[in-house]
DNA sequence: GTTCTAGAAC
DNA sequence: GTTCTAGAAC
């Protein structure tokens, strides 16, 4: 099986049949996966179910489902966000039962893909995990950068004026590749950093200390 | 996605 | 001399 269709697989299989190592939960309308290569310590992905008949809208990517139906892409990105938050709740209970506080969870897709078929990648803003070894990883998930794009902004594009969001739908794959070679930069605290193992013990560093003073502040609630 | 490796950076 | 990156091959 080609890891590049491999979701889309996932999508049009019967929830029962995916491995339970693979397959997190399943809803009327998505399925929750872990992440074959998780770049945090808590990372899925959400994808939207698909019958076999289905061809109501492309659902090969963010930029496909932009481009079909307006209202119709606006009801899957809803539901992916709110699959999504529910699945937030689930990985804020992990982190307390696991590691005795809670952090942040991003929510958002990438501009480019590197697998078909639509998907929504909801992760801990730790950024701390053995897969992440690149500089393309790291910035694919950077939140200021642009190439991972928060749901939620998605979903104000809906409301824009129809000449904005014609343009920020196109997501040119050249524009947006450029981005995953720039500098290295904390994504927290803005400084650039030298190199991957460098941004890798300075992230390890932040997080460390964000868990300390969450275990304080949760002892002595 | 991973592995391999040449050459740049240190 | 060692570490690290980035492109090619898979």
């Amino acid at each position: 099986m080609s890891h590049l269709n491999i979701l889309r697989t996932y999508a049009l299989s019967d929830p029962a049949k995916i491995p339970s190592a693979v397959l997190f939960s399943n809803k009327s309308t998505s399925l929750t996966i872990y992440d074959a290569f998780p770049k945090s310590i808590f990372h899925f992905l959400v994808l939207p179910r698909m019958a076999k008949e289905d061809t109501t809208s492309d659902l090969t990517s963010l930029k496909t489902v932009l481009m079909g139906d307006k209202a119709y892409a606006k009801k899957i990105i809803s539901a992916l966000a709110g699959d999504a938050k529910i699945l937030g709740d689930e990985i804020e209970g992990e982190m307390l039962k696991r590691y005795g506080f809670k952090w942040d969870i991003w929510t958002g897709f990438h501009a480019v893909p590197s697998m078909k078929h639509l998907h929504l990648h909801v992760l801990s803003t730790d950024l701390c995990s053995g897969r992440m070894k690149l500089k393309k990883h790291y910035n694919s998930f950077h939140p200021k950068l642009g190439f991972f794009l928060d749901i939620d902004a998605v979903l104000t594009w809906f409301d824009a004026e129809p000449s904005y969001f014609e343009g920020v739908s196109k997501l040119e794959a050249k524009a947006y590749e450029a981005i995953l070679k720039e500098d290295l930069v904390c994504w927290s605290c803005n400084t650039t950093m030298k190199n991957m193992p460098t941004l890798k013990a300075h992230l390890q560093g932040e997080w460390n200390r964000q868990a300390k003073l969450g275990r304080k502040a949760d002892k002595g609630s």
